[in-house]
DNA sequence: ATGTCAGGTCATACCTGA
């Protein structure tokens, strides 16, 4: 089962790329971030006819999350998270596909930091690790993909230095996904790849992609049981390089089937 | 400091969020 993550920038504004991505890649699962689309707005049909079943959550204007499985309806577990009933930011949903059971994030930019939008993004990723706690035992491989804006690592950076006054490099948010960590998940990607120089993310700025000039902040985190099943994991630079694309490459991986 | 996207609007130029 290939599952891949996908911050979208804009579902209806790279609808074209996103078909096209998805009749070359033909992931069996696919989560969706940016939408940045209303519910009733989401591009279903185009979806359907490329093969895909989907459940969303969307919102007018930003974030908005979605996931899409090949020939099948994903099954839909829960459209937030715990503890955040009157949220109104679509920023997580949940679904079973197959035996595994895949979240599909968008944690808080939270820029600039000192500010209400930062101390949003710590509270957000609190309720996060609140419920990977109660999903890491479930009795099947989980999966939590998606864009968490957290560059984990000096080395999930093109230039740490630039990094520092950034929310996505700040020392709390680093922490809150280290301790995601501590509680029993692997960063696939990562571990994979432990050496590896791998980005996610080019922003449209002073020719990024083109210097390589990203970081990783889009991840997949894998419970025991996921992991043992894990056989290969990757970034989808060439989707990045297009003509009109996200700022965001997909990143995939594949899980032996069970 | 700079720079580029998308989507939305008391719209055809400017705002926010990223």
């Amino acid at each position: 089962m290939r599952i891949a993550t996908f911050n979208v920038n804009g579902v209806n504004g790279r609808l074209a790329l996103l078909l096209d991505w998805l009749g070359e890649a033909q992931p069996d699962v696919v989560c969706l971030q940016e939408l940045k689309a209303p519910q009733e707005k989401f591009p279903q049909q185009a979806i359907a006819k490329a093969g895909y079943g989907a459940i969303w959550q969307g919102q007018s204007r930003w974030n908005g999350v979605a996931i899409l499985a090949k020939g099948r309806d994903p099954v839909e577990t829960r459209r937030r998270l715990p503890g955040e009933e009157e949220d109104e930011q679509a920023r997580y949903i949940e679904a079973a596909v197959d035996g595994v059971l895949i979240g599909c994030l968008y944690a808080p930019n939270g820029n600039p930091i000192g500010t209400a939008k930062f101390d949003y993004k710590l509270g957000w990723l609190e309720r996060l690790i609140d419920h990977a706690g109660e999903l890491r035992d479930v009795d099947c491989p989980v999966v939590l993909a998606g864009d968490y804006n957290v560059i984990p690592e000096d080395k999930d950076a093109y230039k740490p230095e630039r990094w520092l006054d950034d929310a996505l490099f700040q020392p709390e948010p680093r922490a809150l996904y280290r301790r995601l960590l501590g509680q029993g998940w692997t960063d696939a990607v990562r571990h994979l790849h432990p050496d590896e120089t791998i980005f996610t993310f080019w922003d449209y700025w002073r020719n990024a992609f083109a210097r390589n000039a990203g970081i990783r902040i889009d991840h997949f985190l894998l419970n025991a049981q996921a992991l043992a099943r894990l056989e290969a994991a990757g970034v989808d630079k060439d989707a990045r390089a297009r003509q009109g694309a996200s700022d965001h490459a997909p990143v995939w991986l594949d899980l032996a089937n069970g």
